[in-house]
DNA sequence: AAACCGGGGGA
DNA sequence: TCCCCAGGTTT
């Protein structure tokens, strides 16, 4: 197999005779293996496969049978799927998540009513100016449902093709997608395009799978750089993960009796309409708020064991509680422009409002 | 808690 | 053009 190993320059370019090799070993695991009694596998057409894949690009295929039947027997075309509401397209669809998909098939499916007189187009450019078809969805729709000669990438394929050449860069990179591309383009075979790309995302699921790859059932094995090398599961590489940065704040909790004074966060922002504990940056900040309540910070004590770690998708947040306990006549904290509330701290007798997950983890502290 | 995943949409 | 996100589930 002639592969290019240096990671700077990657034209990307497979031998005539080595793509014949690949095309004959998968072709032949396909006729052997191969799944061929889906149900969108029978009396195949454009329609059956775009479901179908929409579907599957969300969701596993056992679950998405008995939805697909469903659509399939309340929509036999995408006539019928296109004059039904969206509401009810919808509703079809609850339980597989990821409605916006759901509005875009129904979008789509209008289109193709209006635009192309009810016939699932059968051009590619027309197929992938749908709404929610992509390069990958339009080559799978027309070469599994059309026997037309496309390429297709989806996450299968691109498990399968970054192992066999040890693609080396994360996946969802445009060079290293492009370069993938270029893969793709250059094995799917000419004479049966439609069992090559449902071969290729067949060993993606059940063969070369993310964790613990088959490599003794897999027909492309022998070649494979990846296995080669022992590195299997490096590949595709991971995203690459962004340091998240760590930002630290000081948590006021100010505690009258049985109950903690909280207020309600702004609309917009992480935690947005719930309710949560007076932020501050510094020391500072936390001494010159209290001073309003005739409080001086040397009187309160620090637990610094309590300081904790929250981390979001994009952040680490240190949070140090500062728990101060006021008699019952003494006025509450002023928390100037919003919503305050005085939460009651035995959880049954607590109003019905949302607790941020850290306030939520404070509460049950005190 | 992080990875997954094709496409959409924003920068 | 490139990068990042939404969304629910799997690992």
């Amino acid at each position: 197999m002639t592969v290019n190993t240096s990671a700077e320059t990657y034209p990307a370019s497979i031998k005539c005779s080595d793509a014949s090799w690949f095309q004959n070993q998968v072709l032949d695991w396909y006729d052997k293996y191969g799944r061929k009694h889906l149900p969108w596998q029978q009396d195949v057409n454009p329609y059956k496969v775009w479901l179908s894949e929409v579907m599957l690009q969300q969701t596993q295929v056992k679950t998405v049978i008995p939805y697909f039947e469903s659509f399939m027997s309340r929509f036999p075309s995408v006539v019928d799927l296109a004059n039904a509401d969206e509401d009810e397209v919808l509703h079809l669809w609850t339980g597989l998540g990821y409605y916006a998909r759901a509005r875009n098939l129904h979008k789509a499916a209008k289109r193709v009513r209006d635009q192309y007189a009810g016939q699932f187009p059968t051009e590619f450019d027309q197929v992938l100016d749908l709404p929610g078809i992509g390069r990958s969805t339009a080559g799978a729709v027309l070469s599994l449902g059309d026997g037309q000669h496309h390429p297709i990438l989806d996450g299968n394929v691109k498990r399968v093709l970054t192992r066999f050449f040890a693609v080396q860069g994360w996946p969802g990179k445009k060079s290293v997608e492009n370069e993938l591309w270029q893969y793709a383009e250059q094995l799917t075979s000419k004479t049966r395009p439609s069992n090559f790309n449902q071969v290729m995302m067949d060993l993606g699921a059940t063969v070369c799978t993310r964790t613990k790859p088959n490599c003794d059932t897999c027909p492309l094995s022998d070649k494979c750089l990846a296995k080669a090398q022992g590195r299997q599961t490096e590949f595709p590489f991971s995203k690459p993960k962004k340091e998240k940065p760590i930002k630290f704040c000081y948590m006021l909790m100010l505690v009258k009796g049985d109950k903690v004074q909280m207020y309600q966060r702004p609309k917009q922002g992480i935690w947005g309409g719930l309710y949560s504990f007076p932020e501050f940056e510094s020391l500072n900040d936390v001494e010159l708020s209290l001073a309003n309540i005739k409080i001086e910070l040397e009187d309160v004590e620090i637990d610094e064991e309590a300081l904790f770690r929250h981390t979001f998708s994009h952040y680490h947040l240190d949070i140090q509680p500062i728990i101060i306990r006021i008699d019952d006549k003494a006025l509450g904290y002023e928390i100037a422009e919003h919503n305050q509330l005085w939460l009651p701290l035995a959880p049954n007798e607590r109003p019905k409002v949302g607790l941020s997950a850290v306030a939520e983890k404070l509460l049950n502290q005190i």
